[in-house]
DNA sequence: CGAATTTGACCTGCGC
DNA sequence: GCGCAGGTCAAATTCG
């Protein structure tokens, strides 16, 4: 079984073109039967797939290789030596390697100025729109105007996000100061998506009384005060002290539907039951839990059976782990992790704005199927296990406790993606992955992002880095509620934030 | 007996 | 302002 969810986490960081792209070494090397390395291949045999100023350009950057005088002295080393040597191949190979990655780069950097190209006109567009919307408000019902408005902020705010830098730093890894370990951690934490949001969604509405604004609380998380809603500031302040109050809407959440006779999920943490509630429009109830494994984690998690298909169990993961996790619990977080990663990526959309193409190009195991939905006060991704073609194959231990699976590498429908809207934006209507909409800025924007080789490797290594450390405690992995044993290395790993519908 | 769970009360935000 | 719904607390209860 740990084989099993080692091999797909492998090939999860096989199935991108980042790696191809980096390193012509795995392009030898890897056996990726999903996607013919075609590309790679065309790279050494010959340039005539280049457009012509293309190819004058791989034949300036030949010349230039094979006649300037780098330092390095790599045409002499072997010159003087009679017999070929393998580093006299070696030195052949990089030379003509050289100038496919120079021109590999060249092709990249014309992508990235289409998209900026495209960009820019789309915001430019956007921006008239809203000039037209303003103007509009003269004129038709008060909550149609809002929601346009809110519609066409949102529109805009998506563009400044992917032009600014901070927001896409925002996408890989915690800002250190959220982070209480130094190593590198790969989520999306309630302080980036917060970041985001707060970006995003700067409205001169929300105003935090400054009573409510609480100095501090204990380790715990737990507040004098009683009955803080996720919204709250109290709340917020749990998430991430750092954190303007102002913000009410500083969560995205990542939902885990899989089909369990159990009531949990086992994710590799140790949780305890701190309420239960029945939800509206569902029979069955919401347990929450508090993850206890250690004093003052502020992760919750709820846990509800659908109310279409009690065989399905929703998980819904919020906040930020502040200690290291067990293997399991990192290969959770890790993928979750890059799911909201994905979701940011092309996120942060308004109701019209979201694509399919960069999510199903980013993850080209999952085909996917993602709504949104405005009915969530949360970014909220959801993994939905429910229709992968062998939903077993992801159990490990027990099918009475199923744990928690490698969603990337089987998940049929990945996605449903209830966006933050406007809270008195009308309901907006869901948008199906894998169904085309109408071509959008943010479309044209997430497919750059998310097929631009730069952020999937950057997405990529962060992971890598997560995976690694869990293989290498592989070993030690533990089961439900383990904690790694003493002594395994653990990964200090934040957990994406999460949610359900 | 300590830990975990249950469950009713309480708090907050939001819509009307 | 009121009611509803979601979320949390903490006393009571159950369990190992």
């Amino acid at each position: 079984m740990e084989n099993q969810q080692q091999r797909r986490e492998f090939t999860f960081l096989h199935s991108g073109d980042f790696l191809r792209r980096n390193s012509n070494r795995v392009v030898e090397n890897s056996v990726d039967h999903d996607k013919p390395p075609i590309k790679e291949v065309d790279f050494f045999s010959s340039n005539n797939h280049l457009p012509d100023h293309q190819k004058r350009k791989y034949e300036s950057l030949t010349q230039f290789d094979s006649s300037i005088n780098t330092g390095l002295d790599l045409l002499s080393s072997s010159s003087g030596n009679p017999s070929k040597t393998a580093n006299d191949e070696k030195s052949n190979t990089e030379r003509s390697t050289l100038p496919v990655e120079l021109d590999r780069l060249n092709e990249e950097n014309r992508k990235l100025r289409n998209s900026l190209g495209q960009i820019t006109k789309s915001y430019n567009e956007l921006q008239g729109q809203l000039i037209l919307a303003m103007q509009k408000q003269a004129h038709g019902s008060p909550r149609e105007q809002k929601a346009e408005l809110n519609d066409m902020s949102s529109l805009i705010m998506s563009a400044q996000q992917f032009m600014d830098p901070r927001s896409s730093a925002a996408l890989n890894v915690n800002e250190p100061s959220i982070s209480n370990n130094e190593t590198q951690e790969l989520s999306i934490s309630p302080a980036n998506t917060s970041e985001i949001m707060s970006k995003e969604r700067e409205r001169p509405m929300i105003k935090i009384p400054a009573g409510k604004q609480i100095s501090s609380e204990d380790s715990c998380g737990k507040t004098s005060q009683r009955g803080a809603s996720p919204k709250s500031p109290k709340f917020d302040q749990t998430m991430n002290e750092e954190q303007a109050p102002e913000a009410p809407f500083r969560k995205a959440r990542v939902s885990v539907r899989a089909r369990s006779e159990a009531p949990l999920i086992s994710d590799g943490c140790q949780w305890r039951k701190y309420g239960q509630k029945m939800a509206k429009g569902n029979p069955c109830p919401r347990a929450y839990y508090r993850c206890t494994m250690a004093v003052g984690c502020p992760v919750r998690k709820q846990v509800q059976r659908s109310a279409e298909d009690r065989t399905i169990l929703i998980t819904t993961y919020e906040g930020n782990h502040n200690h290291p996790l067990p293997p399991a619990a990192t290969a959770m977080a890790s993928t979750t992790s890059a799911a909201a990663a994905m979701l940011l990526s092309g996120s942060t959309t308004s109701k019209d704005a979201i694509t399919t193409s960069g999510f199903t190009n980013s993850l080209p195991y999952a085909s996917t199927m993602a709504t949104l939905s405005a009915s969530a006060p949360f970014p909220t991704i959801t993994l939905d296990l429910t229709h992968s073609p062998n939903p077993m194959q992801f159990l490990r231990g027990p099918p009475s406790t199923p744990t928690f699976p490698l969603p990337f590498h089987g998940c049929q429908q990945l996605i449903r993606h209830p966006m933050y809207l406007a809270p008195k934006l009308p309901t907006v209507p869901a948008l199906q992955f894998g169904q085309q909409q109408h071509p959008s800025m943010v479309e044209t924007v997430t497919a750059a992002i998310t097929s631009d080789p730069n952020f999937t490797a950057a997405l990529a290594a962060a992971i890598s880095t997560i995976m690694g450390t869990q293989k290498s405690n592989d070993g030690n992995n533990s089961n439900v509620g383990g904690n790694g044993g003493p002594g395994s290395p653990q990964l200090p790993q934040s957990c994406t934030t999460f949610s359900t519908n």
